[in-house]
RNA sequence: GCCCUCUUGGUCAAGCGGUUAAGACGCAGCCCUCUCACGGCUGAAUCAGGAGUUCGAUUCUCCUAGGGGGUACCA
């Protein structure tokens, strides 16, 4: 079998040497330890919470290391590709603040001397190093069906050609050149795959950055190359495409660790060096029956980097709860640091944790509150109508009209050493503010306690008139407390709490539910200044 | 099935042969306080199991169990 031949027969048109391509793609000048990664999404039409993982990773791994870090586009399953997707993800990253040196911009023009940085603009590349490994004798055309995975159709292949169940050899590997040329004169599409020189007997080593070093089976398997559309699956991309553009570590997911041996010897065949790997847990949720499982776009929301901003979680809130997960030093950091930006904290590659995480929502909003819990009340404003703007207009136009008084409800309690931590996200406010826009209409109270309520609010709504300070406020209340036969002093309560009606908190209770309808509001001078003497003399009436 | 990988409280985890086994979230209680919070303090709760190595194992080795991932002309 001349291989050369076989070459030229399969690409005709593939004029080029792998040389030539080579020497579009000069090496880059590091210093040492520079890192040069990317982020390589695939645009599916959402971004999967792993797979944003990944380039936050990156990301903060370049950041820290004044490496280089690129963007680019896995267009090649084009049954998968979505309209807009690509918009998408651009978008995202840009809310999320993950910045690239090198990519592509919407309108396909390529920033960075490696691009382009869209595989599906790849192609003749590919086709180049399929065609040099063909002349090799490395790889051959393939004119089997498509199985994508078909039970049947593997289990068919498997116990006819298969010589031994460590090894799966196509039967296409031993075409003669004029099978070749018989199937190409009918118009056969081919795929193109890789002559495994193992058995299924080797082993093969490969460091791993996060699991250390990994000893697995190495590949036997003639893998595909090239679809029969020319275009390569992920493993051949990945080769040529890392190794042209430069790539020293390659972040991504657990999943990949099992096919690392396919893509060495790929790597092999063409000639490149391996590159550094990191392979990083899986994001993880507590299923129903107790296990861990996969964090999965059906059943769980927060898996959709959508997610975040609909509900309007900061998205610094949502980067540090990450940062959290990726390294474990973030959390005693941010207690030491509270006022730094979460890009100042630094880690080595080599601390990221290595076991599959619990995403948990509760932490997150822990976080957040603590994000949100920085912000002046002014800042707030801005961020909720921003938010609402988007996601709900209604919202928006009632906040844009009241600026004023929106500004000084999200003041409230807050713009102080202690801020209040009650607020995560951005579309809880409204409902956490209720009373703000409109007086309460249920009112938690307890049905015990109704007689007494009227009796108190009945005298304290009496003689009301705005207060001056909160002092003032709370003296007026507890006088009112006193001639009713409530406890000022809170010790004699508790020693005797029969001799009274209930203490100082209870009467504060019925203040605030009369203003808000909860037992649990912010600072009830605030609001009442907020709300204004008219209003609040409203309600109390409203109350009686 | 086979291959890879992971295993410290409910969750995130520190720990790298000798510790009263940190810390955070959550939970419970107390304190602070003029109410709601914030904050402070205290508490309950963890080394998957079994062998081995060692004077000594959470830490090293092996086995088992369990979890997760992979096993496509998807990434």
């Amino acid at each position: 079998m001349n291989n050369q031949e076989l070459a030229d027969l399969l690409f005709p048109n593939v004029k080029l040497s792998a040389q030539d391509i080579l020497d579009k793609y000069p090496p880059r000048k590091l210093q040492k330890g520079q890192i040069v990664s990317r982020y390589a999404p695939s645009p599916t039409g959402f971004m999967h919470i792993g797979n944003f993982f990944q380039a936050f990773i990156s990301y903060n791994l370049c950041r820290m290391n004044g490496g280089t870090l690129f963007l680019r586009l896995e267009d090649t399953d084009d049954k998968r590709e979505i309209k807009g997707a690509k918009e998408l993800i651009y978008e995202l990253l840009g809310r999320f603040g993950i910045t690239f040196d090198e990519y592509q911009t919407l309108d396909g023009k390529d920033v960075g001397a490696y691009g382009p940085y869209v595989q599906s603009q790849r192609k003749e590349i590919y086709q180049v190093f399929a065609k040099k490994l063909v002349a090799e004798g490395k790889a051959f055309p393939c004119f089997c069906k498509r199985t994508e995975g078909k039970a049947e159709i593997l289990e068919q292949r498997k116990t006819k050609f298969i010589e031994n169940d460590e090894r799966e050899y196509d039967p296409c590997r031993d075409l003669t050149l004029e099978e070749v040329k018989a199937h190409l004169a009918k118009g056969d599409k081919f795929a193109i795959r890789l002559k495994t020189k193992n058995s299924g007997n080797e082993r093969i080593k490969f460091k791993d950055l996060i699991k250390g070093e990994i000893e697995a089976k190495a590949n036997a398997k003639d893998v595909i190359l090239l679809k029969d559309d020319g275009i390569p699956p992920y493993p051949f991309a990945h080769a040529i495409d890392d190794t042209l553009m430069g790539t020293t570590l390659v972040v991504r997911g657990e999943e990949y660790i099992s096919s690392t041996p396919v893509h060495l010897e790929i790597f092999e065949a063409l000639g490149f060096k391996p590159i550094s790997y990191c392979h990083n847990p899986l994001i993880c949720k507590i299923a129903e029956n107790g296990n861990r499982r996969k964090i999965s776009k059906r059943y769980d929301p927060e898996a959709n980097m959508i997610f975040y901003f609909e509900k309007g979680y900061p998205a610094d809130a949502v980067l540090e709860y990450l940062l959290n997960i990726i390294n474990s030093g973030f959390e005693p950091w941010r207690l030491k640091n509270p006022d730094l930006n979460w890009r100042k904290f630094t880690f080595g590659v080599n601390d990221i944790t290595a076991v599959t995480p619990v995403f948990d929502l509760v932490k997150l909003a822990d976080v957040s509150k603590n994000v949100i819990a920085k912000m002046s009340g002014e800042v707030l404003y801005k961020n909720w109508l921003a938010w609402a703007e988007e996601f709900n207009p209604e919202l928006a136009k009632k906040l844009k009209l009241g600026k004023e008084y929106f500004i000084k409800v999200c003041t409230i309690d807050r713009d102080k050493p202690k801020p209040r931590k009650d607020i995560y996200c951005y579309s809880m406010i409204e409902e956490y503010f209720d009373y703000m826009f409109e007086a309460p209409k249920k009112s938690e109270i307890d049905k015990a306690d109704k007689k007494l309520y009227k009796e108190f609010i009945n005298v304290y709504a009496e003689n009301f008139k705005m207060p001056a300070s909160n002092e003032e406020w709370f003296e007026e209340v507890k006088q009112v407390a006193d001639k009713l036969g409530y406890a000022i002093d809170n010790k004699a309560y508790k020693e005797h709490p029969e001799n009274y009606k209930g203490n100082t908190a209870k009467a504060c209770e019925f203040v605030r539910l009369a203003l808000t309808g909860r037992k649990n509001s912010p600072t009830l001078f605030d609001i009442m200044q907020v709300l204004g003497e008219e209003e609040v003399t409203k309600r109390l009436n409203l109350s009686k």
